[in-house]
DNA sequence: TATCTGTCAATACACTGTATCGAACCATGC
DNA sequence: GCATGGTTCGATACAGTGTATTGACAGATA
């Protein structure tokens, strides 16, 4: 502040409501308050500092970078995801469906999932739950089923994201948006280029993301139970 | 230009290597070399437009939003996916594996796969293809096969890159990446909170790239091939 | 009390996607 | 041949972004 007033005749600071006290958790909050409301686009550092009460740069005393935010984001996400049941088959359906869950109440972390590796004490925390409900199967056939499932989770709530999102962009629910996107495939179809694909999408019964996602799941848990059936084939 | 000058005085507009004859073709592959090069961030209008030696706004002749070149990028990824081999396992594993080499010839492209929802011409050639080689099994099996696949795929290379990313950000190899996260999982383990995922970390066996692929993609065509051993089951 | 030092946040910067709008251009009517 | 009206085009402008810089302030030290 220029000081070309004397001190009587500038007015005092207005003031701020608190000096408001800052944390990694207040932040990560208002950032997710924000994710969830606007989609992801809608966090930005100044936004969030906004929300706070708080200038923009206050927020690098906590954070590095935006990145990090959003680090602090997907951790703050797995806190939410906790494996359950009994056997290693119930274990994994468990946390596929829990992580399922979590991008339902978290839209935004379809774009994060996979994203990045995760070292959190949230995501550390995880998969020891993990690894401890799977600790029946043999130690070097965990990390591949693991993987497996969680591969498969992370490309399968994405795209069933994806959709969601484009039917809501037309502001359609889903059969008026198959009827919308139909005089386009019909068009496409319409040059007979393609039969096959025609044929199926025509034929087909249409499956709801549910039973999608539960296929999808029920096939990766079977070829690792046919793998842990037949063990030590290394290749 | 303001006419203050004569003619005479003023000196001709320097004259454009060319008038640019664009098209999206140019574009898209002027989009495409930028996020090879120096990934998706580096793709800007901006930087597209002064690649080809163009005004920024004279794209939106072309696109209507970002949003649409990225699409296009995405359809011109799908060109170079060409499934192939007899049956319904080869085929399925030949578009896997055509995925992911795509994926290491534009890293890119794993930020986008799954993304959003595809109908570009590119991809519905590459589905024809694919249905076709699929036309061997029961109409209804191969939505959730293809799907199951997809799913998983996308999610593998996701990670996969992601991982790569990680370690060349630190600019080590492999072997320095784990050393050096090493101390941080020691401190973590230290805690003593994490048992269970520090015996896997220490007994299990590391599975290269490749090879974690392969057993995820495996599992996943064990479950279908299952399934389609089991005709008939709805549920 | 005067000076130094380290902390904090306002300002500044370079960059983004895109709306706007004035000028140049071309086909048309006289 | 010339004015004119419609189109096209691209420079400028704008609102937003992440973050570097810097100047002011507070607290500690001499």
């Amino acid at each position: 502040m220029v000081c070309a007033m004397l001190i009587w005749e500038r007015p005092e600071p207005p003031d701020r409501p608190t000096p408001a006290p800052l944390s990694r958790e207040r932040i990560v909050r208002a950032a997710i308050r924000l994710a969830d409301a606007d989609g992801l686009d809608a966090v930005s550092l100044r936004k969030v500092a906004a929300a706070l009460d708080v200038g923009p740069m206050r927020l690098y005393g906590y954070l590095g970078t935006k990145e990090e935010l959003l680090d602090l984001m997907v951790d703050a996400v797995q806190a939410e995801i906790r494996p359950a049941g009994d056997g290693w088959r119930e274990v994994l359906r468990s946390l596929a469906e829990a992580i399922r869950r979590a991008v339902h109440r978290h839209e935004w972390y379809a774009d994060l999932i996979g994203g990045r590796p995760q070292f959190g004490p949230n995501a550390l925390a995880r998969s020891e739950a993990l690894m401890a409900g799977l600790d029946g199967i043999d130690v070097d056939s965990v990390m591949p089923a693991v993987s497996a499932v969680d591969s498969y989770v992370a490309g399968a709530v994405r795209k069933e994201i994806a959709e969601r999102r484009a039917e809501r962009a037309t502001g359609m629910d889903k059969h008026q948006y198959q009827v919308a996107y139909g005089p386009y495939l019909e068009r496409a179809f319409a040059t007979g280029r393609f039969p096959a694909l025609e044929k199926v999408v025509r034929d087909a019964v249409h499956l709801d993301a549910d039973e999608t996602f539960r296929i999808g799941l029920d096939c990766v848990l079977d070829g690792i139970a046919a793998r842990l059936a037949a063990p030590g084939q290394p290749s």
